[in-house]
Parts: structure tokens; sequence; C-alpha cells
DNA sequence: CAGGCCCATTGATCTACATCAAGCCCCGGT
DNA sequence: ACCGGGGCTTGATGTAGATCAATGGGCCTG
């Protein structure tokens, strides 16, 4: 076995879809994927296309995103290295819903539509884990619609601060920001006007302290009030 | 066999789920499965709960809705015969993330959880079905994004119109409204008052006519053009 | 180190939609 | 036939958040 294939055996054993599969069937999987290097502001595809499979983000980061590519636009979600991106189209085998876009330069691997099928199809707890991973889905894009009806603009900023910093450990430890603050608005439904003057009213507040796109969380108790 | 039994294998052959499946696999399911009578405006399950089960809609009708079941709410999606409930609880095992409630006196097929993921790890092409099925809701909740925060109230109100308008045949023929207006506004993201506003909009300039929950497109056209 | 560019911030103004408050209509029960 | 109540409409008013318009930094590049 060469280096490259002992990496992405690695990488795959690294993606949370497939961590927890068994290792033979994590090899069949690395078999028939293709390792893709592309630099920052590539589109993996468009709305409308047709999706040649499913990615695996290794390293860098994704957006996905609804509306014109030129005029307006909403950020659906930034995938990170572990994440993967297009598996609804792909056992759909319809049209993409959405944009998908590198905003750095990411190394992804792509299984194709007909090689993740057939894994699925013959391996149950692939297809167990692939049903989990859109039940996620589902279950995270009714929680937006929820927070994008019911909750003002600066509780879902609170929220999603508090969210970022718990998935970071402590949550009083800084992070950064997964993407500029402009696409942190869209994703958020946000203008990056309105989003500064929340993150804003926080740091008078004594809430939170900004440097750029590293955050540092004050007063957790505050934050997680003003989430509600 | 039964009488009862006969009907609810029937009942699966009709499901948009399962209509695809082998007899043997509908069967199958049809075996482990129980049919619930429910009188109108009782809860399958709410948010937070954990879901026993995918239900299957035999007749009648079913919200799903999130946010405090007192307070402010917002509804999701309304769904009819031949459709499903809990799909994405159920395969995860998680909480729900929305609460299910019945509009009408309805009558469902209950398949726990169990039998569910049993069969599906069993029968590659229910599994498929399955995914096909989560799949098919991620696209969905997407483009409802996509439209809150897109689209104005009009384009939501005169595209909803018009996907009800197709999903009826013929775009001129009458149809109704699935349920009463003010949870169609919830469903649109609109207020019951400015629902009201954008449909006597559309009456005033003669794209269409309403009487109670019966709509009439008279001018398919223009509806699609403020639609966008 | 100057120049340009992109991003963030800040202030002033605007508006789509929500909220509040009556009326009205239809329909079902007595 | 009367009454009551829920759902729809209509009008007046309020507001969260958008839009428009400058200005102010990094940060890279030459």
């Amino acid at each position: 076995m060469v280096k490259h294939e002992r990496e992405t055996v690695a990488a795959i054993k690294r993606a949370a879809l497939f961590r927890a599969l068994a290792p033979a069937t994590q090899a069949r999987l690395a078999a028939s994927v293709t390792t893709l290097n592309l630099p920052r502001g590539r589109q993996l595809y468009r709305n409308g296309e047709r999706c040649p499979g499913l990615y695996i983000v290794v390293s860098g980061r994704i957006m996905l995103s609804v509306g014109a590519t030129d005029g307006d636009s909403k950020v659906i979600e930034l995938i990170g290295p572990g994440g993967h991106v297009g598996l609804a189209a792909t056992v759909l085998g319809t049209p993409q819903a959405a944009t998908a876009e590198t905003l750095a330069d990411s190394t992804l691997l792509l299984i194709p539509r007909e090689a993740l099928l057939d894994s699925a199809a013959h391996i149950a707890e692939l297809g167990l884990q692939l049903m989990a991973a859109l039940g996620r889905g589902v279950c995270g894009l009714i929680t937006d619609i929820e927070a994008f009806s019911l909750r003002s603009g600066r509780e879902r900023v609170a929220n999603y601060l508090l969210q970022l910093a718990t998935a970071n450990g402590t949550r009083t430890r800084p992070f950064t920001l997964p993407a500029k603050k402009s696409l942190i608005a869209s994703r958020l439904n946000l203008t990056p006007e309105y989003f500064s003057r929340m993150l804003h009213e926080l740091i008078a507040t004594g809430t939170i302290t900004v440097n750029g796109r590293q955050i540092t969380i004050l007063d957790p108790d505050r934050l997680h009030g003003t989430s509600r």
C-alpha cells in the first residue's frame, strides 16, 4: 500500500460519517475515492446541477449557500474538516438544492454516487450511518428555521457564539469565527451591518470581547440569558 | 388473513415511502404495525420527547410545528394521507425537534423504531427508500429557508398557491387549502393578518378568487410572475 | 512606505411586516 | 330564530432589522 492510500484511509477514519464503521468498510470506501485539492473560491457544484457524489472535507472550509450566485444569496452552513457535503442530493440523484464553494484552499475526498449507494446497499451499518447523517441534517435545518422564525437577531447571535464556544471545550476559552463576519451574518439571516451592531452591543455589556475573528466570552451566563 | 390485516397492507402500499417496495417487504412492515385512530387536536409527540417510531398518515391531517406549545409557534409542514411523520427522529433515536398534532380525526400506522431499523438493515431497498425520504426532507427544508430568507411575503404566498395547484392537476382547477388560513400563514412565516392582505391583493388584481378555503387561480402566468 | 482593496464599523433613514384593536361573518348548538 | 364564538378581515400604528452612505482600518503588493 503506497503512502497516498494510507492517507486516504486515515482521512476516512477521521470523518464523522465513517468513524464508527468497521475497518474493512472504511477500506472499501477508500478504494473508490478520489482526492481533490482545490484552491479557495472554487465551486464544487452549483444550485441546480447534478451532484457527482459525496464530498468529505479533509482540510479547508466549505460554504453551502442558496440563491443567485450574482445577486442575493444566503449561507446555509459552513463545513470544516471531518464534515461532509452533498449527501442529500447524492442519495436522491436529483439536482442540488444549494451551491457549495471552498472558502480556503481545501482538500476533499469524493466518493462517487454509484460506489456510495452500492456500498450502502451491501453494508447495513453504512446505510444506518448515512440515514443518521441525513436525520441530523433534517433536525439541524428545523432548528435553524425555528431560530429564524421565532428568535430575534440578538438571540441568534448569542446562541451561535455559545454553540461555537461549547464545541471548542471550555466556554470561556477564546475561539475563532469559521469565516469572515459578513458570511457569519448571512448564516444567521442578518445583514453584516446589523450583525456588527449586535456584536458591539454584547461588547458594550461586557459579555464578550472581539478581536478580528477571535472571540472571547467573558460572561457565559449573561450570554446564555440573551440567547433565549 | 383477517380484514383488518388486508387493510393495513393496502395502506402501506399507498404510502409514498413504501409504494416502490416488493410486496414481501410491504407485508413484513405491515406485520409490525399498529393502527391508531386519533381524534382531532391530539399530539403524537412533543418537541423534546423521544419518538416511538415512524407514523404513516392513512387519513386525516397532521401538523408539524416548532416553538412553545403555549406561546409563539411556527408550522413547519402540513402532512396529508400517504405522507409520513417522525422519520428523522426515529432513525436517530434522539428527542424530536418538532411537535406533531392531528388537525382532523386521523388514522395512522405506527411502525416501531426497532422494527423499522431492523427491516432497513436486512432489506437494502427499504434502506434506500428511507434515505431518499430523508434526502427529500433536507432539500425541502433548504428550499423553505431560501424562501424565508430571500423572498418577500407576497412571493411566498404566490409560490405556495402555485405549488398546491400544480399538485392538484390543472393549475386553473379550484383547490382547497389544507388547513385554516392562520396555519397556512404560519407555514409561510407570515401573520394571519398579513397573509389575508396578500390574498386580497391577489384578488384585487384578478389573479385568484377565494371562497373560504377554496381557491381558484384565474391567471397562472401573472401568479407565476409575482412568485419570483 | 505608499497605494489600493476589501472588510468592518458607524450613523441616518426607510420599510416590510408585525402588532394592536375593532368589527364582521358564518356556522353550529340550543 | 337566537345566540355565541372562532376565524377572517380591515384599519391604524409600531418596530426590528434592512438599506444607503461614508469613514476607518488592516493587509498585501509593488
